[in-house]
RNA sequence: GGACCCUUAGCCAAGCGGUAAGGCACGGGACUGCAACUCCCCCACCGCCGGUUCAAAUCCGGCAGGGUCCUCCA
């Protein structure tokens, strides 16, 4: 398997330190608002990362955070007139439904800054004992300049980045580019240390957590190409100072999404929430489509597509599922031996060994659907079917797509017959009501 | 000002030196009680100009257009 380092800027083989195990994090989100359909692609993508790792038989430690100590969320608190950890677990409560919504796996770690607090702080402090980091009036900033290789992961020039800095001079700053790693304020909510009365930066918070929860560097880090600098930067900048390593031996980055070719973003008011897309499956559909790494374009239009698209797919496994219920024929046990299916299950696994791609694994989806629907027209035996619903149901599974097969019940056998008996005597104000109702309860 | 990326049919999108995957739409057939679904066929010389090569969408140079980062942003 193969994947692009963003440190190394190369396709790498991929090895993991231990033994088929695999630790991986994903800076996750400030809980102050629900989440739009751009920040749900990396969470859609580093799922169906894991769920791949997981179906080659590695052992996933995952891990993403809840930034719920933050300025945007203070002030969401101040204009809602309401407690900061109330708003922010509302929030945090929204994602993990949008997760669930976008079947995503959320039973990962899911650390929180507000409980890491003793733990940030001691990172603080060794940061400062060993020179890393210094006090000025109890605000604590990390000294770049004390190491090497700052600006490698996000490719840039320290001189260069110190010369186009647009930062507002801070004179308390030994240089422009050192950055906050705990703040003196009483503003919001604040915490005691040894620095002064404050909260921490928002770049020692990740680092932190996955020192404390993974305790040695790790396999994979993800997360969105913008935050590549400064986050990522800082975050490697502080395991370098303590622990003399890059803190993930894969640094992962998505592209971004826009909308109808703009930046999606509040000022624009562009802005697509999650929650506000009906169709789930589509939009995770969609946001596989693509190259992890490409960058990712919404609009109606090209979602119409994927929404077709998925009801095809969707209607093919059903078809095929309802089939072999109704002959009593499914066997979920079966092994595929069928030298064709094989191929195809082959190719989607060499697609999504080439660096997770997703664009080239949804083309064996395509070419399954087909055949199977290919299949159903002719008398295909149940054992070739069985072997291709098999074979569809690990894609799906591992791209987390969910067809929602449910077994029938014998009141759904009664009703699918009744249709038929109805259609055969050519009772077809019967025929329809029934189908709608099969409709309706999603058999057919 | 610095760093970097992209441009493939009407649309979405693979490919990354060996002669254009796939999907959606369109058009032509078939199936069909009606809907829907489905099947078969058809559908591009890869932004422009030049270079390297036996061979280029793929490498190099120039031009045009679009975008990202350097600042909170996933």
């Amino acid at each position: 398997m193969r994947i692009f380092n963003s440190y190394t800027n190369k396709i790498e083989e991929f090895e993991t330190i231990h033994p088929n195990k695999v630790n991986m994090y994903v800076c996750g989100p400030t809980v102050y608002n629900y989440i739009h359909i751009g920040n749900a692609r990396p969470v859609v993508f580093f799922d169906t990362v894991k769920r791949f790792l997981e179906k080659k038989g590695y052992e996933v430690k995952f891990a993403s955070n809840f930034t719920d100590v933050d300025d945007k969320i203070i002030q969401k608190a101040m204009e809602e007139k309401e407690d900061e950890l109330k708003i922010s677990q509302k929030y945090i409560d929204a994602f993990l439904k949008d997760l669930s919504d976008l079947n995503c796996k959320i039973d990962y770690i899911q650390p929180k800054v507000t409980e890491y607090m003793d733990y940030i702080i001691k990172f603080i402090k060794e940061l400062i004992d060993k020179g890393y980091a210094y006090n000025v009036d109890g605000d604590v900033y990390f000294r770049v300049d004390k190491v090497k290789d700052y600006g490698k992961l996000s490719n840039q020039n320290i001189d260069d980045l110190i010369a186009g800095s647009r930062i507002d001079i801070n004179p308390k700053k030994e240089s422009p580019l050192d950055f906050t790693l705990w703040k003196k304020t009483t503003v919001g909510i604040n915490f005691e240390s040894p620095f002064s009365l404050g909260r921490p930066g928002w770049h020692t918070e990740c680092v932190s957590m996955i020192d404390d929860i993974f305790n040695e560097k790790i396999d994979i880090h993800g997360g969105g190409v913008d935050l590549q600098f400064p986050h990522h930067e800082n975050e490697i900048a502080q395991s370098q100072a303590l622990h003399c390593h890059t803190l993930a031996k894969y640094w992962m980055h998505n592209g971004r999404l826009s909308f109808k070719n703009e930046k999606m973003s509040k000022s624009l008011g562009n802005v697509v929430l999650v929650k506000d897309v009906t169709e789930k499956m589509p939009l995770r559909y969609f946001l596989l489509s693509t190259h992890y790494r490409a960058p990712l374009n919404y609009d109606d239009e090209s979602f119409a597509m994927y929404v077709k698209e998925w009801q095809k797919l969707q209607t093919a496994v059903k078809s095929l599922f309802l089939k072999l219920e109704l002959d009593h024929k499914l066997n979920e046990e079966i092994e595929i031996v069928s030298k064709d299916i094989l191929a195809e299950v082959d190719k989607f696994n060499t697609a999504m060994e080439d660096d997770f791609n997703t664009a080239n694994a949804i083309t064996s989806v395509q070419t399954m659907i087909k055949s199977i629907n290919q299949s159903l027209r002719k008398n295909t035996d149940a054992n070739y079917l069985n072997q291709q619903l098999k074979a569809i149901k690990y894609m799906m599974e591992v791209l987390g797509l969910d067809a929602k097969l449910d077994r029938l019940t014998e009141a759904d056998r009664i009703l699918y017959d009744d249709w038929q008996k109805a259609r055969n005597s050519k009772n077809f104000q019967l025929a329809d009501e029934l189908r709608s109702k099969l409709v309706e309860r999603g058999i057919i």
